[in-house]
DNA sequence: GTCTATATTCAGATAGAC
DNA sequence: GTCTATCTGAATATAGAC
């Protein structure tokens, strides 16, 4: 095939095995011989592509993430563009955080599925590298985002928009990771296993509104708090 | 101390060791040599008091879930005692089913925030006997929920509830397990590292609502799927 | 770039003295 | 019940031939 470039795909073998396997098995679930294996590639090859194994996972999120963080910066980018200075309506918020994420799940060039459950997975990894590498690969994008909600949502307390957008990931990254234990338990398989583009979508009608509704659900009465301004009543909607 | 009684305290060492481990490491990133380290107690105890390091992570589980599934289903057997047969307030499942679980967390006897935590990071944990152990754990509790929930929402269609359980499992297994990865990029801490009573019980204040917002949010729009009921009215509320 | 062979460390588990 | 000492396997990583 390609006798005289410097990258055959032995590289992107690599790269491909090991993001379906840290899915499946997470990182310390997984060794260098199950990727290799897979890959169909030297055992040695791993160091000499990437240094080491860190290096490897940080090396299957880079190539991810590269894409991610510029598409959802670009959406809103677009958002505010158009919006010429007024603040911009939750739900478009969202749709450009989390919709850009769940369209990641319809391009298998783009990892597809695979890696939107991974990514979902990852967020809990208790390896210290994996969290620090992320706030690095994430601070940008999350600040800018945070900026927006903060905008969109005057009325609201800007530690309560914080909260609500952790639970917002934490639904989503759940909902991707489709770990089967509940889905076992709750009896259908919630169709995330039959692959392909239609996964995707499906996901992302079933998520939005769940996330919306709960971003604008009434805020908390706060029986201790007395500095920050109650209110019960429903924020209005987008 | 306790000298004839057959139980001194390494057996509740090496549990109390495992559970802060395992929260903070995970499963596959602890080992027995950490565990009895923590715990001060020699390498060989876990072997002979659990037998494996899976038989001892199960009963890290079996100690504190035994409480959680009685007083769940305490909680809603009380409810659906007062109704006398009419269908409960989806607000009030909530508060049985994750009110509980958030109040554990006040409670240094039923393993605190240091469970709570673990719990929420578990959910995700790759190795399939840890899947299959939840999943017989929480069949009975997980059922009896959505029963109460399917009555309690007539008009949506049963999988949507599902998947609504699904994100609301999601999104409080998420707030719970406090990655810093996230706290530290949103600014915030977020309060959770201040342990004790007043966490556990901010964090109900907080998570409630938005639970209850996601669970009542529209229905989502299918155009694909004509065979069910499409109704883009909002959800009554409870 | 790819391979074999190996160095080194650490894991979970157990045998057997006390 | 507790301890020491050790077995066995598997992990990451690398040296060096081709």
């Amino acid at each position: 095939m390609n006798e005289n470039k410097t990258l055959p795909d032995t590289r992107e073998r690599i790269l491909d095995a090991a993001e379906r396997l840290f899915m499946e098995s997470g990182y310390e679930g997984t060794s260098m011989r199950m990727i290799t294996g897979e890959a169909e590639v030297n055992l040695a090859a791993v160091n000499y592509h990437f240094g080491s194994k860190e290096a490897l996972l940080r090396e299957v999120f880079r190539r991810r993430l590269a894409w991610l963080n510029r598409e959802r910066l670009a959406a809103l980018d677009e958002l505010e563009g158009k919006a010429a200075g007024e603040p911009l309506k939750p739900s478009a918020i969202l749709e450009a955080f989390f919709g850009t994420l769940l369209r990641m799940g319809t391009d298998e060039a783009l990892g597809g599925m695979t890696f939107l459950r991974l990514l979902g997975r990852t967020l809990t990894e208790p390896a210290d590298f994996i969290r620090t590498f992320f706030a690095g690969e994430y601070a940008e994008v999350i600040e800018r985002f945070k900026r927006a909600l903060f905008r969109s949502l005057p009325e609201v307390p800007q530690e309560e928009i914080i909260w609500r957008f952790h639970l917002m990931l934490g639904a989503v990254s759940y909902a991707i990771a489709g770990t089967d234990a509940l889905q076992v338990v709750t009896g259908c398989e919630l169709d995330l296993d039959n692959e392909g583009p239609n996964a995707a979508k499906q996901l992302a009608a079933r998520v939005m509104p769940f996330l919306l509704g709960g971003l604008r659900a009434p805020l908390p009465q706060f029986p201790a708090f007395e500095e920050q301004q109650n209110q019960s009543e429903p924020i209005k909607a987008a």
